[in-house]
DNA sequence: CGTACCTTTGACGGCTGTCAAAGGAAGTGG
DNA sequence: CCACTTCCTTTGACAGCCGTCAAAGGTACG
């Protein structure tokens, strides 16, 4: 039996799995690895050899940008998979770390391709799973150019709360987020200064205060509506192409 | 026989194609379409229904933001495949339009579905595609939102630059470019005016002209250095992976 | 108990957005 | 062929968000 946070549930959330899926994933995922805060899974130039699926903790990829900046180009939660990016070219253009001790499993990015010869559905949901992951760098990127930094970071937070509830219910009073003010501002492209005075801003009107390790939202509605936020990009429903994976399916027998 | 820049120029980037393949590909984009500048493919909230293929004209996908302003997020090209982002989604959140006149062909978002049953080969390079817009949009976040006007107009002209080569050799002394300066700002997520500013700038240092329909590159290499580019992220090559679909498709005879 | 990291605050400057207006180029219709 | 509209380009003045630099206080961890 799969973990909650395993390649089972990354994959079921788009797309019924059939027995025979099923375990070719656990397959995949048999030993979980333990890896320590700040543990590299791949730096630039690497090989690009490995996928891993997140099954607990915090993980990131990034760019160094020139002279010492640095940009994250992914948050990695539990259940997602890192890597999608990456896997069809030759070599890493990005890091890959840990961002909280946790525990995930690596995998050889050839077995894509054994997943994708062994199932059709296995393939659109891998198609779903990365348009997911690209809609999020969308999303990030029309708020960082556009809007104030106060706004970003509203969305950040909205969107990082629900992304965390569909794997596991979330306290609002107590949202994990083991994001220091210098990772948040390396997110959202700006600088730790900036981020530190908006953080203190939205603790000052009464939205939500940022701990030490998790977030306190303090008025959910309010937050809504200063991040101007739309959830359709975070939308796990496939319609269409799965009915007809079904048809092409039993037609094929 | 296909066009030089229909789905088999597309896919065949990235693997060798089998006769079937080609068949199958051929058979998608036998009847091109003449659409006119302007044209609108999708809206925000439609239904997913469609892919194109691109086959002549520039083309764009872009979300309208609060009070008017607009975001390109993605430049298509002759050779393009539009709606790779959206085909797993139900409604579409972006809105697609011509921007110059072209042709293009569409084909049914579920006949995905019936490429990857049919071939995961197909399958891998649908993922490298969508890997290679993806990465035009993490590279154009990285610029825009850590360097300076100057250098994004630079590193988007050089990117384009070899993206047209890739289909067609270019002159860097006309380099067809139709985009509008207000275009051009909305790629960037910049105002006209300091686009308009930067090209002025750029033009008195002899750097390269933008002239109505094309552009004229004075000096490539400090173009280059201007724009600190690394051209990583346009890398066609696959590896590993289409030698092990190969073995697989063997093994499985 | 000390070191390292994280948070907080102030001063200052610059890149870039907004507003406004005018001149040029292209396309349309009479 | 010319008047007219529309879009595109150019320029100036001004303001503001945000980055940089610097330094101090706080918190966790060995």
């Amino acid at each position: 039996m799969g973990s909650v946070t395993g390649l089972q549930a990354a994959m079921g959330r788009y797309i019924g799995l059939e027995a025979f899926e099923r375990r070719l994933l656990d397959r995949l995922e048999h030993r979980p690895v333990k890896v320590a805060r700040d543990q590299v899974l791949w730096s630039p130039e690497d090989r690009v050899t490995n996928l891993f699926s997140l099954q607990s903790g915090w993980a990131c990829t990034f760019r160094d940008t020139c002279e010492g900046e640095c940009q994250i180009i992914e948050l990695l939660l539990p259940g997602d998979i890192i890597g999608l990016r990456e896997f069809t070219f030759r070599r890493h253009a990005s890091q890959a770390r840990m961002i909280t001790p946790g525990s995930l499993c690596g995998f050889a990015h050839e077995v894509i391709a054994d997943l994708v010869l062994a199932s059709p559905s296995l393939a659109i949901a891998l198609f779903a799973a990365i348009a997911r992951q690209e809609a999020l760098l969308t999303e990030r990127m029309l708020v960082t150019l556009h809007r104030p930094a106060r706004v970003q970071v509203c969305h950040f937070v909205i969107e990082t709360f629900l992304r965390l509830n569909k794997v596991q219910a979330v306290d609002p009073g107590q949202m994990p987020f083991p994001l220091s003010q210098q990772l948040l501002a390396q997110i959202l492209g700006q600088s730790t200064v900036h981020i530190n005075r908006t953080l203190m801003a939205l603790d000052r009107d009464g939205l939500l205060k940022k701990h030490r390790g998790y977030i306190t939202i303090h008025d959910m509605r309010r937050l809504y509506q200063e991040a101007e936020f739309d959830d359709g990009y975070l939308s796990d429903r496939l319609d269409g192409l799965e009915e007809r994976l079904a048809k092409l399916r039993m037609a094929s027998r």
